[in-house]
DNA sequence: AACGTTTTTGGAAACGTTTACAGTCATATT
DNA sequence: AATATGACTGTAAACGTTTCCAAAAACGTT
């Protein structure tokens, strides 16, 4: 392995000079900036990363967990943070959650173990925040959620406004006359802090708010982010509500359970029950319908918070809470009652 | 930050002895032992691990380079992997890369970047491999290809038999009945070292074993292993050869690609044309209707990949070559000539 | 009691960097 | 000519560990 001593040898230079060469510092004449380059170029030289942040006290390593498995929408944002970090020659080191995992508290664990200089969270738990992100230290974003109401300060988020998206989702279904709308996805005890929750609370403000009813007990049936449960809970929907005409799924993928739920008791789309989803993941495009959905803007969720973290790493600055854009995507899952 | 010295002080013993309890050694009495960990436990002092990895000059990193970004087959490898070695105190760092990139010139400089113990690759095109692959000399496993015609001792190779696999794809269309068949997917130049290639090759061989008459011009439509191409590959396809009854695709994502398309020319699947995938991800049992596929077995690639680089890592080994089982999975969307 | 063994311990060097400090040298200023 | 200034460079001390080596302690054997 040569080293920086190495160098120092074979360009004739001192340590001190070298490693001002390879920090690109000012206070190096051009001459030996030039000779040592050379040699750096010669020898392939690397520097020792372990040895560089010993001294610095930090790692080159941004953590990132990502909450929920077989999750295609945090995915998608995980590629396209990775991609644009590395840009910034940064690297993630990356922990997929299932769903019941505390991700403050892996958090925590990774933080002692691996000392990362960053860390993001790609979905979480509000309430294991509160509980327990006060022990963690390095500037950290959480992207899906809103940690505004938190408090901490090295702790930003970037997120859609749910509410107000899956308030414009049920608005597009009544738009089209449907009033009696069912609602799944979620979690199963509404518990406070989740997504489904906030967006299911969104679509239920926007129903009252339009003078629609809605009972939750009956139509709304909670289940996981994933197919299998969308296609379960879309077949308990169908036993508790005969009536409904319209459904709001809060994922893409709970919503291609359901198209598949619905198909296999031979009810059409949207001719007898129209369908709307949330995400805007790729396969929307390719369902049988296709999906109506909320699309969320991927690319600024991702690199929103990767700008941010960056920014506040190398500068202290506080953690901001920010929005991104969403659209209402039209698909062909959607029936217009209005017509008939 | 409490370090080694600390726990020295604070326990009475020497910083030696503190080090020898930390890395659980034997030569330490048990007094001495109980006390030190008192100490640490309530210190809650960890071991700043950049002074430990400049000591013994290895990272704790393991790097994973995904090639190709949103393909869920490979994610879903990821995702098992992480777990897995997670278990084992292992994190990954991982780097998605377009198709496009030479992923084991990256791996190099990750390399000397980054330094890891060791390099999984999912997925990967074996000619930058025979190409570029002495350069790197860390342990290294690649998943879904075989090296195990490249001969390099720290590159050990798990994926399904593709050949053979595809070869049972077609034969099931076969046996049902079809003898015009079309293939769809695998990379434009049937590049060599190409996982579509090999699918190809496999198919074709099949075909010929069968005695069907198989014209790779009008009969294949290339193209990249994501929806958008599938769609647009399969409608070529229509335009080239109205004759085709039988359509493998050689991933599924192509397939659902597939789907759509001829879904919007109002060909019906399958009483128009069969259509069998490749993979196995979970979202065949929720297409409309249910795909047929070859699945491969992730768990095994993961849990195989992962023991055995693990196992070079700490003990100088020679790299292995394996293949994991597959499966025909019968979905909806074939129909059986032979009936009519 | 004197000696060997074995077990346990402390001291100190090493790992490859960064950086504060002090020094050298040329040039400009008086 | 003496001095100040500034640009550059070298030296050495850190950073927090691991580990070699030798010292000390404990024990058993003669």
């Amino acid at each position: 392995m040569t080293t920086i001593k190495d160098i120092a040898r074979l360009s004739g230079y001192s340590i001190g000079t070298v490693s001002r060469v390879i920090n690109h510092r000012q206070d190096v004449s051009e001459e030996a900036r030039q000779i040592i380059e050379k040699v750096i170029e010669d020898e392939n030289f690397q520097p020792n990363s372990n040895a560089k942040m010993l001294k610095q006290t930090i790692t080159s390593n941004i953590a990132v967990l990502v909450k929920g498995t077989q999750n295609v929408f945090l995915e998608g944002i995980l590629e396209r943070m990775q991609e644009y970090l590395r840009t910034f020659g940064e690297y993630v080191s990356v922990s997929f959650l299932d769903e019941f995992t505390n991700e403050v508290e892996t958090a925590a664990q990774i933080c002692s173990e691996r000392n990362p200089k960053g860390i993001i969270f790609l979905g979480g738990n509000l309430h294991f925040f509160e509980e327990g992100f006060s022990r963690i230290t390095v500037p950290s974003v959480l992207v899906t959620e809103t940690a505004a109401g938190l408090g901490f300060d090295n702790l930003s988020s970037f997120t859609t406004d749910d509410s107000e998206a899956a308030g414009m989702a049920v608005d597009y279904l009544i738009r089209r006359g449907h009033t009696h709308i069912g609602i799944i996805g979620g979690s199963a005890s509404g518990e406070k802090g989740e997504v489904g929750t906030r967006r299911l609370q969104g679509a239920v403000k926007r129903l009252k708010e339009s003078g629609i009813p809605f009972d939750q007990d009956k139509q709304f049936c909670s289940c996981r982010f994933a197919m299998k449960d969308g296609y379960d809970a879309a077949v308990r929907m169908l036993k508790k509500d005969q009536e409904i005409t319209g459904i709001f799924a809060l994922s893409d993928t709970v919503a291609v359970g359901v198209l598949r739920a619905l198909r296999d008791r031979d009810i059409r789309i949207p001719e007898d029950i129209s369908l709307i989803g949330y995400d805007g993941i790729e396969h929307v495009k390719y369902t049988i319908p296709r999906l109506a959905t909320v699309k969320q803007d991927r690319d600024a969720l991702a690199k929103k918070a990767v700008d941010d973290l960056l920014l506040r790493i190398n500068y202290s600055r506080s953690a901001v809470h920010g929005t991104v854009p969403f659209r209402v995507l039209a698909g062909e899952s959607i029936a217009d009652l209005n017509k008939h």
